[in-house]
DNA sequence: CGAATGATCCGA
DNA sequence: CGGATCATTCGA
């Protein structure tokens, strides 16, 4: 569930060290049944990792300039993704939560592009580590964000860490 | 092919 | 609120 993955560490071990960082803030996309999901149409070549076995990445390029990191969780057989938005600085990005509020900043200060898509996220240099869990009481349930009239659900799957400075939006 | 569009971010 | 900026997708 998208909600579990609040609080667990992001490791990259890419060309520039290891950059670590953990998450705040995560949306979770369905498939056929969520119109907002970029699995509703059935599977492409970019989709492609969508609809494989979970626990590995689907990062794509939107809007000409920013990457977007997520989770590959399909459930029960249904392609899936938990949308990575927002982290907390650990090692290798710095200081400031701010520069991880947002899908497009958390993948730009971890320098992922498409190259980092489809990856295990179990064992390669891009992966999800547990961490302890992250109290009920502190997490905030939501509508999600970014989408337009017609791809919103309303249904609250967006999850996030109440008062963490590396959220995109309150 | 050509055109529209987008799970974003920033600055005015 | 609009601009940046381009891979992806869809229709002809």
């Amino acid at each position: 569930m998208a909600r579990d993955l609040l609080g667990k560490v992001l490791v990259y071990d890419g060309p520039a060290g290891r950059r670590a960082v953990r998450l705040v803030e995560v949306e979770a996309y369905l498939g056929a049944s969520d119109p907002a999901s970029h699995a509703y149409r059935g599977p492409t070549a970019r989709t492609a990792p969508m609809f494989g076995p979970p626990g590995r990445s689907y990062v794509y390029f939107v809007y000409g300039m920013y990457h977007c990191l997520n989770v590959v969780a399909s459930r029960g057989g249904v392609a899936g993704a938990v949308l990575l938005r927002g982290a907390e600085p650990i090692a290798g990005v710095g200081d400031d939560p701010r520069a991880l509020a947002g899908p497009g900043k958390l993948a730009r200060a971890l320098g992922l592009t498409t190259a980092q898509t489809d990856m295990d996220l179990v064992r390669s240099e891009l992966s999800i580590r547990d961490a302890s869990p992250v109290q009920s009481s502190r997490v905030v349930r939501a509508a999600r964000i970014g989408l337009n009239q017609h791809a919103t659900t309303h249904k609250p799957w967006r999850f996030y860490i109440r008062g963490s400075s590396g959220i995109s939006r309150p």
